[in-house]
RNA sequence: GGCCAGUUGGUGAAGUGGUUCAACACACCGCCCUUUCACGGCGGCAUUCACGGGUUCAAAUCCCGUACUGGUCACCA
């Protein structure tokens, strides 16, 4: 009778489980190897709370030597989004994850988008059918709605389950007649669970948990007879032989069921690994990362911003192993592929997803770039955001090395860019087509409409300027032109009698520095000096004198 | 409401029975270094690990209860 009924069904499937296990073999991996996915939907971009599952799926994959391959979990065509597709896989290339199979690149497990694989769930289903694992359901919404209002009333747990399964044992003129009628159906798992008894598992991240088991009869076909997540998720990661489901935890109470589907289909269930999820706060209360209420969340924010990827990558290293950030502040010459990830040390509770954790880790990050390397980043990202500027860096690309590399080459670099869109903020008064170009009041802002400075110092640092000095010789220069004005050589000496002196050789550079630079604070300017040369220097004093008398 | 999980300083978090167990990072403050800022150094910032009880010679670590926070209970994933 369950085989009429699976024929009755499914008459175009011919297949059987045995032909697809002889077509999706074990794979052949050393001992150790995990073999894991990115499942997403093609709902849009790739966001940070999904990018961060890839960047843990992948890295757990690439360190043990085992396949990341990429899975279009298309099931939903109302929720579908044009380019879905293309967008995720570029967003992904954009991080630099290698996908080993998927869409684009193939592999022998495809086809990897779910839709193109409903013959293969029908096939199983049609096989539980005929073994008496699963039959057709004709309620209707409107009868499961009531169904939920009895239950709310009787105060009983919600589902179709047990006695509440109306439709478990239709008989097989039952099914006939309301197939005749042409009644839409679902196909859903006769469950064999009980809920008074306890199910426990281990889970990589979270540990052992224990849940009742399941005694849903949950869908499996859908009335399109395409199959919801649980199933696709059952069959595809045992036909792809995946070794560790890496997912975000709102999927740890659906575990009893996804094993018990295992069970059923007679599979060896995978291990699980449930992510916790990227967490923001909002007043009191904390809640997932939203692509909705968000801006960064999505991966946009980052490019525009000008983080590299690479960073954002090192921050969410850090937050899926907190041991991270200390192994890579003492091994800085070690990259991100030398750190072996554990599931163990992975958060259980919510991830707080700190904006201002990750400003410090790009900071980390730039502080350690090559200034040519920096150079590259800089002008590919002003070509695209601000062309004007991107012109003239390119335009002065030894110059623009030269002012990045200000105290770079040494032992502890400094760490003032967190990103690129700051490098036209640091550096863009240096070039005198920005800065003398600036009306006097704006050039100078940086000095917050402080125009207590004696311009005559400047004057006469102009005129002992030599730009064959050395650094001590160059501060010695300045040593005098303090004295010769009636500051202290030395701040410590100034410190001591302050009533002697004007100020001391701080206040001269100070001065030079507000002229020349339009801020309070720069990198080393002596440096600065060096590279902008004597002319640049004569036309800022005029700039400067402008500025003052307003 | 049922089921499942989490709760460590200003923040993120390490740490799962015992003489450095309250690391580390970010933030903040103080001092030092110093041509400014930064960098760096030193110090400060949880007599205590949500609360209440229990087990134990010994608990942040194990057990029970309470509170709070989050997840889940779809023909969405």
């Amino acid at each position: 009778m369950q085989k009429e009924l699976a024929e009755l069904l499914f008459p175009n499937i011919m297949k059987t489980p045995e032909d697809y296990e002889a077509m999706y073999p074990e794979r052949n991996l050393e001992k150790g190897a995990i073999v894991t996915r990115f499942a997403p939907s093609p709902t849009g971009f790739v966001h940070m709370g999904s990018l961060y599952q890839a960047f843990i799926a992948s890295k757990m994959a690439r360190q043990t030597n085992g396949v990341f391959y990429l899975r279009i979990e298309d099931t939903d065509q109302k929720r579908e989004v044009e380019n879905g597709i293309t967008g995720i896989i570029n967003d992904l290339k954009s991080f630099d994850f290698k996908i080993d199979e998927g869409p684009l690149q193939g592999g022998v497990y495809g086809p990897y988008i779910q839709s193109e694989r409903v013959e293969i769930y029908q096939t199983y289903v049609k096989d539980l059918i005929k073994r008496g694992l699963a039959y057709p359901c004709f309620c209707t919404e409107k009868e499961l709605a009531e169904l939920r209002n009895r239950q709310e009333r009787e105060k009983v747990r919600i589902g179709y389950y047990g006695m509440y399964a109306m439709n478990r044992n239709l008989t097989f003129d039952e099914i006939k007649a309301k197939l005749d009628a042409g009644l839409p159906y679902v196909i859903r798992l006769k469950s064999p669970g009980d809920f008074h008894k306890t199910i426990n598992f281990h889970d990589c991240i979270k540990g052992n948990i224990s849940f009742p088991e399941n005694d849903m009869d949950i869908i499996l076909l859908k009335q399109d007879g395409v199959p919801t997540y649980h199933f696709a998720h059952a069959i595809d990661d045992h036909l792809m032989r995946t070794t560790h489901v890496i997912r975000g935890d709102e999927w740890v109470s659906s575990v009893p069921v996804h094993l018990q589907l295992f069970e059923v289909l007679g599979f060896t269930p995978p291990k699980y690994a449930h992510i916790a999820p990227l967490t923001k706060r909002e007043g009191t209360s904390v809640r997932k990362l939203s692509k909705r209420k968000d801006p960064d969340a999505s991966i946009r924010f980052y490019h525009e911003k000008g983080i590299p990827h690479d960073a954002v990558k090192l921050f969410l290293a850090t937050l899926a192993n907190a041991n991270f950030e200390m192994w890579y502040n003492q091994n800085k010459d070690k990259t991100l592929d030398d750190f072996a990830f554990q599931f163990q040390k992975m958060p259980v509770g919510g991830t707080y997803f700190d904006l201002e954790k990750l400003n410090s880790v790009s900071r980390i990050y730039f502080s350690m770039l090559k200034a040519n390397n920096l150079y590259d980043g800089t002008l590919t990202y002003y070509q695209e955001y601000d062309q004007d500027f991107a012109q003239i860096i390119e335009k002065n690309k030894e110059k623009t090395i030269a002012l990045l590399n200000i105290e770079r080459e040494v032992k502890r670099p400094r760490k003032d860019l967190a990103s690129y869109s700051d490098v036209k903020h640091e550096f863009e008064n240096f070039y005198d087509e920005i800065f003398l170009n600036k009306d006097p009041e704006s050039a100078y802002s940086g000095l917050e409409n402080d125009k207590n400075y004696d311009v005559s110092l400047v004057e006469q640092y102009l005129n002992i300027y030599q730009d064959t000095d050395s650094k001590e010789e160059w501060m010695e220069r300045l040593k005098g032109l303090a004295q010769d004005n009636g500051y202290a050589r030395e701040v410590k000496q100034y410190k001591e009698n302050p009533e002697e002196y004007k100020g001391h050789v701080g206040d001269v550079c100070e001065t030079i520095r507000a002229c020349v630079t339009g801020k309070k604070m720069s990198p080393d300017l002596y440096e600065i000096l060096k590279i902008l040369g004597k002319e640049s220097l004569a036309k800022r004093i005029d700039h400067f004198k402008k500025y003052l008398e307003d």
